[in-house]
DNA sequence: TTGAAAGCGCTAACAC
DNA sequence: GTGTTAGCGCTTTCAA
């Protein structure tokens, strides 16, 4: 029955230290109930926990409580620049309010995503950020469901009432073919991205929509999805759009990384950017300023999107109210990849 | 006294289900034990489990156990690319050993940092991954020490008996200048990082060694650190060298991130890489190979890092021996951004 | 305003 | 081989 660990300072300790029993220590240190005990008995035992360098024991506490401080993310590929600034900006604003984040990378793999929710629930995560989730029916956010654990999605939508932050990927490309239309480009293709994810459908609306504003015609075979975003994906898909579509003066692709992929491509074709041909990529991920030539793209703001996702799910689990979705506003950024078409035929 | 959520599936549920008493059932699901349990009444408690969706509440089983299967991490700058593949490949190894990673951010604040600590004791972590500690006398390092927490630092080493995981920082800078000597070079400076991290020492030092090593001159002004691995503190420190360095034509940076800046500050000078100026980066993080020109490099295995720091973790956390330090080769990769050097006065 | 007592879910020493 | 029991550290109802 011994505890198999040394042990550390706990509340028992604190408590004989101030002279006091540990309910009321308990009540001292917690804000919530402070005012129920006695000034001079707070002071003497707040001082206390703070000579002894007191921290209250996560694993009682939620056992106890019901509560862990834990949040839990689902990402799809953790090495994914992208996600870097949506996790820290999370971290951030989650860690103001106490809560700790807790990351787990299932891949694409929508049986282990679901998989890591049961883990986490297990670890009794208080609430759940999830970038995984496929359009509709997808385990994991099932199982988020079922269980009724606080969820927001982000960079995704998972219809009905789910509470996502997302960008306005209609908008982003709108955008960029507007952009591109500017600068005189009437046959423009698009490397999609997987169409089973809210960002590759919404995108690949959003360009459609947005060619038929413009007046543009779209023949069948110049839309081509990548089935995930990697820049391997995207050269296949760029390559299989170079090859196909006679006279394209500009790729339009839903990712910055498939974006990279169609740079691949075209320098295998012997395509110079933006010569011969116009790139323009969706997210503004790092760097993407510092390759040649420097990408012009869609800018996400990826910290406000992890910053208003984490604001989100805190509403939701201090006050369970039902958050609604967020869509933030994505914004061109001109750079080298684009310029006025080659004079055509 | 009643428990604030929802009740999920416990251990006397299935132990119910299955007909046998609590701790008959923790006996049948424990590996360790189950062979203390008659074979068909571990089969029922084990199909009884299956059946229900049970799982283990850790909070529970931290609290009685002592351990959480969960481990900390400690990282300045999530935000950082290099990062993402040393987190993704040492959580993938915990994984396999049923832990979880718990990421934290203090930034390049050191008492930030042993604040983590303390929090991630009083989470009960097993263990903690360290990428943040500086040389000597580190807070967040003590913190581990004074707590008898497992400890494995990455990317950094700490003196004495801490185990570590490091790439070759030295020989990783004698590759960098022996390539740049083999091209003709003679006159290189060097980008430094900041003074206080392992890696800013050693990369200093090695290249000196290396320099020394070639019977190439150093002159006193020539080796520049910058305050933090960041491009705009690259970019400072090369102006600088730039131009208090006669007739340099190499710069060998700690870090590619320097590298980065130092390419801005050539461009501001009005340098060209490399007819002009060669410049060398040390990590290989993602993307390098992508800008203009591409980055000649010092290449580290960082998923190699996270995963034999995650299993020196893990033996020291199961065995508790005192695993020794790692020390990784890099290697070079050569791309555009090195050159032979302009016919000199 | 404070103390007593119960119990969150689990494991392990002990008894049978 | 299995049941009993105690207790990890904490919060909270209840009684005083």
């Amino acid at each position: 029955m011994a505890p198999p660990l040394p042990r550390s300072v706990n509340l028992r300790r604190v408590a004989e230290e101030a002279g006091v029993h540990p309910s009321t220590a308990s009540r001292a240190l917690n804000p919530a109930t402070r005012h129920l005990v006695a000034a001079p008995a707070a002071h003497r035992v707040q001082e206390a926990a703070a000579r002894l360098g007191y921290r209250p024991d996560a694993a009682a506490m939620s056992l106890r409580t019901g509560r862990s401080r834990l949040v839990g993310a689902l990402v799809p590929g953790i090495a994914n620049p992208v996600f870097a600034p949506i996790l820290a900006a999370a971290a951030a604003a989650l860690a103001e309010d106490g809560h700790a984040l807790l990351v787990a990378d299932p891949g694409d793999d929508p049986a282990q995503a679901a998989e890591f929710v049961a883990e986490l629930a297990a670890r009794r995560v208080d609430g759940l950020l999830l970038a995984t989730v496929a359009l509709r029916d997808d385990p994991a956010l099932a199982a988020c469901l079922v269980r009724g654990l606080p969820t927001v999605l982000i960079n995704r939508s998972g219809g009905e009432g789910i509470p996502a932050v997302v960008s306005d990927d209609r908008a982003g490309m709108a955008m960029a073919v507007a952009h591109l239309a500017s600068l005189g480009h009437r046959r423009i293709a698009h490397v999609g991205g997987p169409a089973p994810l809210s960002t590759g459908l919404l995108r690949r609306e959003g360009f459609e929509a947005a060619m038929a504003a413009q007046g543009l015609e779209l023949p069948p075979g110049w839309v081509e999805a990548a089935p995930t975003y990697g820049r391997a994906e995207g050269e296949a898909a760029a390559s299989l759009l170079l090859s196909r579509c006679s006279g394209i003066t500009a790729l339009a692709c839903a990712n910055d990384l498939l974006a990279l992929g169609a740079y691949d491509a075209c320098r295998r074709a012997g395509l110079r950017i933006p010569a011969d041909i116009s790139v323009t990529g969706h997210n503004d991920m790092p760097l993407v300023d510092m390759i040649e030539p420097p990408l012009t793209t869609i800018r996400i703001p990826h910290a406000e999107m992890g910053r208003r996702a984490a604001r989100l799910l805190l509403d939701r689990i201090h006050q369970g109210t039902e958050a609604g979705t967020a869509v933030l506003a994505p914004a061109l950024v001109e750079r080298g990849s684009t310029g006025p078409p080659r004079a055509q035929a």
